[in-house]
DNA sequence: TATTGTTATACTCTATAACTATA
DNA sequence: TATAGTTATAGAGTATAACAATA
């Protein structure tokens, strides 16, 4: 009795393991894959995607602290990205109206086609992938992973 | 009635999108969670803990090539990790009996040691992590990520 | 000629810290 | 003195390519 019991957690505490490392390598290679498709049909990397997806979320603009939080990058990570993409005319450095030492950082018209096409595509390629699942399984997933959401930041340090 | 439909075909695009930011989010949090505490407690890196794992799982060593391909990292790479771990006599290169161009590589004592010190707290530290989800869920999720990693095969590229 | 492993190099992504200009 | 942003630098982590030794 107390035998099985044991072996059940046991067997209950690697699942958790693996897991883990099922979750791990599954979402750093569709990461790859996203990485390598950016590159080869946009010309453009994720962190340079992801801000400007960031900046069509507020379409009045982020500063480049509150970028920074978002992205949960540094800030002269922010800086160096967003002077490539205000370089290539795709955002732009509005003064702050009454702090100078800030910026709002928008979208330009050209940063919204641009984006627009990209993440069209982006969110085609993760509808394929998830192809095989159903709505609710897809949906169960999404509440499980708010949990592991709640976990990690207790867990934090 | 077509609205209907097409309305519930949206959300359902936007719900694989939804949920692969939120699987790329928890698992990257959950990864920089485990680098910096491997850093911290152990003074290793992730690869060098995914190396001396393969090798636990083949204590008949592996060759070079071998940890390259299950690692899923070039050459080079799989060079460097081992001779920093050789160097603190946690691996051993081994000359391979028939082929003189290769080396097995193997755990020494003091490798095993260190490593299943820090395998098991790895493993506690995962099992924390997934405490909010029972058996069945665990299980279920780890199925359907092998539906996913079957998309990933075929849509490589 | 092909393969094993090494070396050299470069690129992406991120962090830390010193700095400037405002507040 | 604190904050917004920039600059400079460093360190993981990875890839590519040229190379030596051996098959």
């Amino acid at each position: 009795m107390s035998i099985d019991l044991e072996t059940r957690v046991v067997a209950d505490d690697h699942q958790a393991l693996k897991l883990w490392l099922r979750l791990l390598s599954c979402t750093t290679r569709v990461e790859t894959l996203v990485r390598n498709r950016l590159r080869g049909e946009f010309a453009t990397t994720l962190p340079r995607f992801d801000l400007l997806a960031q900046l069509e979320r507020y379409p009045q603009g982020l500063s480049m602290r509150e970028l920074s939080q978002r992205l949960m990058v540094t800030g002269g990570n922010v800086t160096g990205i967003t002077d490539q993409l205000e370089g290539e005319g795709l955002v732009a450095r509005e003064p702050h109206p009454s702090d100078r030492r800030s910026y709002t950082v928008k979208l330009t018209a050209a940063g919204k086609r641009a984006f627009r096409k990209m993440a069209q595509t982006h969110e085609q390629w993760v509808i394929e992938l998830f192809e095989g699942w159903t709505a609710a399984e897809k949906a169960q997933v999404y509440g499980l992973l708010a949990k592991l959401k709640q976990s990690l930041e207790t867990h934090h340090e």
